[in-house]
DNA sequence: TGCAAATATTACAAATAACGTATAATTTTA
DNA sequence: TAAAATTATACGTTATTTGTAATATTTGCA
């Protein structure tokens, strides 16, 4: 699974605009293959049937936003910066995956799908948590922090972002996150320097 | 045509959301029905097939665009804000129907489409054209605007103030609107009133 | 209340669209 | 140029969608 073929990437990438914006359903393999500039004969040499590519499309959004925060998460940032970081990139990953998508893939009960999305949500879950635990030994975090009360926490937060009447506060998005990221930070102390820095 | 029964206006309704997000093929009759809590029975009672929905569905869009037009029009505000609304109107305008439908609906050359368009089409231009010749003779515009030159470069303002860039150099689209609406208003001159109106 | 009119349910034949495969032709690439 | 990869075309098989008919059920109204 390591290295693509050119086709093999097209096709994925074609999959996953068109999954993204219609959802599984009201896709089909041959417009899959008109917009990837591929055969169909080509497509069934890479993917058994439209769910195997689905399921492809899936775990390759998942394994690039994991990348993406573990790329921020070890970086040589201060930890303020990192955390502005973390809070953006979960932002802009709630775009990843599309209602529509998710409607069709998950909410059918149809073959599999249920388990394969557990699966792997389970096992990226197991990473980042390995990852939040080895950044809290580091100081990112305050030792005595409750990672499972932040991860929740700052999940509930993208749905309070994207509150329109919040929004409506702010001339800008960055600047409502920036707001959450210093609640985040600092608490609502008028305090100079980061608190929960250890 | 004019009133229109419950379950009719429910399937119109339900007909333009779901055109408008995925477009005129990916949506059936039955998932139309399903949304708009209508069985398939009373669908056909009231249109013949998914394409007459369609075009009413279009010509509804049409219709109620042009009706904010007119009374934004004939409303009884000073000329800049009139303007401003008309701007406006018209940047909402431009998400009334979806690049899917449209594609769909007018791209196939399918039967009859591009004809139904471009006749409803033309009718509420000559409408609008026939408001705007009044609107001048009225004194909203000067006298020696031509006015299919002001007409095109509005339009073409639309396209401009979507770009991305010049949205980055506003802190909203308010404000950028706002300074367009100025710039048409009064041209780049530093005067005090309004030099366009006669 | 009671009776039309409107709507829903179910089932179904016909048409259409999508799937998946075989075969032969073509293009890429080494 | 020879092998590998890709395309083009065609086709049988399912699955889906359409449009209609016959039969309940609900709703609005006198």
């Amino acid at each position: 699974m390591r290295k693509l073929n050119k086709k093999q990437a097209s096709l994925l990438n074609t999959g996953r605009q068109l999954f993204w914006k219609y959802g599984f359903k009201r896709v089909t393999i041959e417009e899959i293959c008109r917009e990837a500039n591929t055969s169909k004969m080509t497509f069934y040499k890479y993917f058994p049937n439209k769910l195997e590519l689905a399921k492809a499309v899936f775990d390759s959004v998942v394994d690039e936003s994991l990348a993406h925060f573990q790329k921020i998460l070890h970086a040589d940032l201060p930890p303020s910066d990192k955390m502005k970081q973390l809070l953006m990139a979960k932002m802009e990953g709630t775009h990843d995956i599309s209602k529509e998508f998710l409607a069709d893939f998950y909410g059918d009960a149809e073959l599999g799908l249920k388990d394969h999305i557990e699966q792997k949500t389970q096992e990226t879950w197991s990473t980042m948590r390995k990852d939040f635990e080895r950044a809290q030994e580091n100081g990112l975090f305050r030792k005595d922090l409750n990672l499972d009360f932040y991860i929740y926490v700052s999940q509930k937060m993208i749905e309070i972002i994207n509150d329109p009447y919040l929004n409506s506060l702010y001339s800008s998005a960055d600047q409502l996150i920036m707001e959450f990221t210093n609640l985040l930070l600092y608490g609502v102390s008028p305090h100079k320097y980061p608190l929960c820095v250890a």
